[in-house]
DNA sequence: CTATTCCTGTAGAGTCCCTACATGGATCTG
DNA sequence: CAGATCCATGTAGGGACTCTACAGGAATAG
């Protein structure tokens, strides 16, 4: 049994289509169709079925697919292994980010691989109203995504493996003059009848807000909706109202004009994960920088202790 | 990086030299030669060195041979669940095995396995004197072999995968007139003097004589040696010495004429294991068979309780 | 020293896989 | 309903890879 025949199943399973399978490994549709038909021969059962104009997997399918992980999984760990004897984490490593996670971070983790040397990370940021952050790992080595729920991620943790870097206190954002500025902390009740700027409908921080408007007993005005930052900070910043803000990345140009207020009586954070597909996880490349993400997590946690002390 | 390559430098660690591996894999050493050398390129680093007129490997290219063992393993986990998606478990298994132990087992085992049908087994027995056991499993998918130490089994396993399946008591065999024959049970003092029909050096048997004579406080008088149990029960029967047998295996032609006693005060037992290399392990006819095994091993046990009960 | 054993190099044949191109079916649109 | 579009799947041929056959070099045994 062939190892490239059982990858481009691995594929099939994770993007759904041939022609999309095709285009993600450089082959022609005829290529992916004519090896998986041979994979389908060597293993006795039929392993997709047609589906209008598509093809979709069979059980047996998927559960082959995913045992491909498996064996691509401690292929990498040995690739990895001779890696280390050569003491030697070269290679590319290509990575996603949500924005406000990428301008946290990333420039602090390329200086420290700068240090290192040898080793080139390639950085993208996705929208995250477009994309399905998991589903990235197909196409990247490393996805930075953030989520509210501060249980165990809600990420498809059989195919993916995630790695906590942080969790980021979500603040209270207020323009200068507010009058809720002069309080040290704010209650959910301090909000109500607070003009908002929310964030579009299935973000994370909308269930923050959700959160808030329950311990308050009254529901939120949220009157604008933005997905950048940077947008809200400018309407907080010119008095148009308040609205949560990721400490850490919070302020920007528009730091002296905002100010941050720490919320009590509700979990307010996000949590930010690197999410790799397992086997890419054990490349030596991919660890090495997932080492210097923790450790950049790490020093601006640290940095910020002084503003954000650890909640109860 | 290529899989083929990585089997061909684990058969290199199994066998050690370029030609066996090319005996084995059914190819020319210079095959081997030019794959292990692409290997070494890839690699970056060298895998092999010249020893005299061949050549050994280096800690890096042991190191690589083992995490080829892992891959090997997911492989067959792969194999092994689709064959379990047919639930059909055909194929050929090869076996070898000691010689009582293929007496005891095997017969029972066919028989079971001819009941399920589909998978063929191909069994041979080794001599136990001349063959390393546990490197057998290079060439046989299931190698049965016997060890005294109750502990934990002597064998690597870290290449190995064992699988117990049973512990056989070893009884004194007497000739019927002999004046110990009429107790019920023997100490090893009883045994001083006598003369034994023992094994070649280095057999396992031979630790538990040791065992009586230390238990005995005297030495014990061995006058013949035999690796065949059954010379050793026909010296028995013809009064010419006391032995150590294996009693579920014991007497054979001779039953009439050997009687079988317990001992008492010594543990005088011996394990039996399946060994398997690991990646061998995980297939499903292979497994199968292990299965039978066991089964049959039970059975051979539950059909002897009468005769030996359990020791304290 | 000669024979043997083992590893390695070269040239050529066979096998396998991919591309280019064409076909057939399903869906969408005007 | 007809044409356009998308997707999967066949066929033929070219290219890459790996094997064998054979030869040569180095170390060892008798």
């Amino acid at each position: 049994m062939d190892l490239r025949r059982l990858e481009l199943l691995r594929e099939l399973a994770e993007r759904g289509s041939i022609t999309e399978v095709a285009r993600a490994t450089h082959r022609t549709p005829s290529a992916v169709s004519q090896q998986l038909r041979i994979l389908e021969r060597e293993a006795g059962l039929p392993l997709t079925e047609k589906a209008g104009r598509g093809i979709v997997l069979t059980d047996a399918g998927r559960a082959l697919a995913r045992s491909a992980t498996d064996v691509a999984v401690a292929i990498e760990q040995a690739t990895a292994l001779w890696d280390e004897f050569r003491n030697d984490p070269t290679g590319e490593v290509s990575l996603a980010t949500f924005p406000t996670g990428g301008q946290m971070l990333l420039p602090g983790v390329v200086n420290r691989l700068d240090a290192v040397g040898g080793l080139t990370l390639h950085c993208s940021d996705r929208d995250p109203e477009s994309d399905d952050f998991p589903a990235l790992t197909a196409d990247f080595d490393i996805v930075l995504a953030h989520t509210a729920s501060s249980a165990a991620m809600n990420w498809p943790t059989t195919d993916v493996t995630a790695v906590k870097l942080m969790t980021e206190p979500l603040d209270i954002a207020l323009p200068p003059g507010h009058p809720l500025a002069a309080k040290e902390l704010l209650d959910p009740e301090d909000l109500i009848g607070e003009r908002w700027i929310g964030v579009p409908w299935g973000y994370p921080f909308e269930r923050t807000i959700h959160d808030i408007s329950a311990a308050a007993g009254s529901p939120m005005n949220v009157v604008q909706r933005f997905g950048d930052t940077r947008v809200t900070e400018a309407f907080v910043a010119a008095g148009l109202g308040i609205a949560i803000l990721p400490c850490y990345t919070a302020g920007g140009a528009y730091r002296s004009e905002i100010v941050l207020k720490n919320l009590r009586g509700v979990v307010a954070e996000r949590h930010i994960f690197a999410l790799m597909r397992p086997d890419r996880a054990e490349r030596l490349a991919v660890r090495t920088v997932v080492d210097a993400l923790r450790a950049e997590a790490d020093a601006v946690v640290a940095a910020n202790l002084h503003r954000n002390p650890p909640r109860p």
